[in-house]
RNA sequence: CGGGGCGUGGUGUAACGGCUAACAUGCUUGUUUUGGGAACAAGUGACUCCGGGUUCGAAUCCCGGCGCCCCGACCA
């Protein structure tokens, strides 16, 4: 992509209603707009960081034999009455409005309600089970109070997938294998050293969840880690479960956290109170057992800036970059210029994701420029560089900074690339 | 929802109740520059959040809305 035709622009100045550096910075390397509090429009190169992060859940999902979908974000109220969950006092953070026809509806917060409702159409039988359907979804919540740029807001991107299965051995082994997904998910995204397996409360479905902290000075959460096992506890949960699983009280550190995914098991909650059964091998009715696994997209990506963000800007992992390369020419001269030209047809014919920084500005503008976007390798061809044949590769995260030959990048450049 | 802070060109800020609302940045044009956000010059751009009120006179004071941020409460 050519930046000159990009239309966003960066921005020297936070903009002063932001103090979160999620949102100072990607609003300020133009990955996302504010619409009002709590509600982001993403924005060119913002919505690749988001379609990065959905094909590596999505990846996951599929080989866990998940089935994606899309429910719809309009919610029938008699459907959440059968639960018991129209009421605000029960779900309050409920987004409701009126058909001019008359009638009540509301904006998902959440989706265990119509898919149950969904699944009665499908699951007859126990060897319809079990099943993964999954979605990414926008999710609506009135929370009383949006905070910290992206990473609580009243309209979100959610991925949730949910299972039903034809009993609690079924589910408790698929349970089992979500939870390692979900630590290689963080892991590819690039937070997997940051974020912890943590017991937590069930809330209103059972004793305990699971939920996946990461720890961060911007998150909402307290967990106590244990750095022997990679484990953590919740502190909502820490007097009813004085340890974790393998270790002691006094191996526990405090620590501020965000949560970027959940497990939950659900049990028969909604398949009883929807009444969704199937019919067992002996012909008799039995209820589903249902759990639930989300993770928050949106709530990824502002994660990951504040995580390793440093002081020049946002600092992607390659595995969710809105490009690989960020390729910039310095110099006016026909020479350089084509060369880079050149480069750029060269990536792009290699299938190499780059940005290719062809504006006529100041070298010094579109380095700080590319160091607040954030992408893992900076190409730079200038006089200098060809007198050598060369190209200076620059490693965002690190700072390192060497030369290429030409030649070598032509052949291969992610062979290159993959060598620093 | 309780408490606190704040609403001024696109962005960031300034302005005692008193001149044509200032500065920086951005954007446009020209000249010179060209490896870390260049220099000069000329331009462009604001019903000072909205509605009332006080006053000869309001960005400024008062009342009422609305919006944004932060702390807390809340967070299936």
């Amino acid at each position: 992509m050519l930046q000159s035709l990009l239309f966003t622009k960066t921005r020297k100045e936070a903009p002063k209603d932001e103090v979160s550096k999620n949102a100072d910075l990607l609003i300020r390397a133009g990955f996302i707009h504010k619409e009002m509090a709590g509600v982001y429009s993403f924005l060119p190169l913002g919505l690749r960081v988001i379609e990065k992060i959905k094909n590596i859940v999505r990846e996951e999902m599929n080989a866990t034999y998940g089935q994606e979908m899309q429910l719809t974000a309009l919610q029938d109220k008699d459907v959440w009455e059968k639960s018991g969950r129209w009421n605000d006092e029960v779900i309050d953070v409920w987004f409701k409005t009126d058909l001019k026809a008359g009638g009540e509806l509301g904006l998902a917060p959440t989706h265990e309600e119509p898919l149950t409702s969904l699944m009665k159409n499908f699951i007859r039988s126990y060897r319809d089970l079990p099943l993964y359907p999954y979605q990414f979804q926008t999710k609506f919540r009135n929370e009383t109070r949006a905070k910290s740029g992206i990473l609580r807001g009243r309209e979100f991107l959610m991925k949730d997938l949910y299972s039903f299965s034809k009993d609690e051995n079924e589910h408790t082994v698929f349970y089992d294998k979500m939870s390692k997904i979900y630590r290689d998910i963080f892991e590819k995204v690039g937070l997997g050293e940051h974020t912890y397996f943590t017991l937590a409360s069930g809330g209103s479905f059972s004793k305990f969840s699971h939920e996946f902290q990461t720890v961060t000075s911007a998150g909402e959460d307290t967990i106590f880690v244990c750095e022997k096992c990679k484990m953590a506890v919740n502190k909502e949960i820490i007097e009813d479960q004085k340890m974790c699983p393998q270790c002691k009280n006094e191996d526990l550190v405090e620590k501020t956290s965000i949560e970027v995914g959940n497990i939950f098991n659900l049990g028969t909650r909604f398949s009883d109170t929807l009444n969704l059964t199937y019919l067992d091998d002996k012909g008799k009715p039995q209820a589903v057992f249902m759990g639930s696994y989300g993770i928050g997209i949106g709530r990824l990506m502002g994660t990951i800036v504040e995580v390793l963000a440093d002081e020049k800007g946002i600092v992607w992992p390659k595995s969710v970059a809105p490009f690989l390369v960020h390729l910039i020419v310095v110099g006016e001269s026909d020479e350089v210029k084509n060369s880079a030209q050149k480069i750029y047809d060269e990536l792009n014919t290699q299938k190499v994701e780059v940005l290719f920084d062809d504006r006529d500005v100041r070298a010094g503008e579109k380095f700080a420029d590319s160091d607040l976007i954030g992408i893992p390798y900076r190409i730079v061809i200038s006089e200098k560089t060809l007198a050598e044949k060369s190209a200076e590769i620059k490693v965002r995260a690190t700072g390192n900074t060497e030369m290429r030959p030409l030649a070598d990048l032509k052949v291969d450049a992610i062979a290159v690339l993959d060598a620093f």
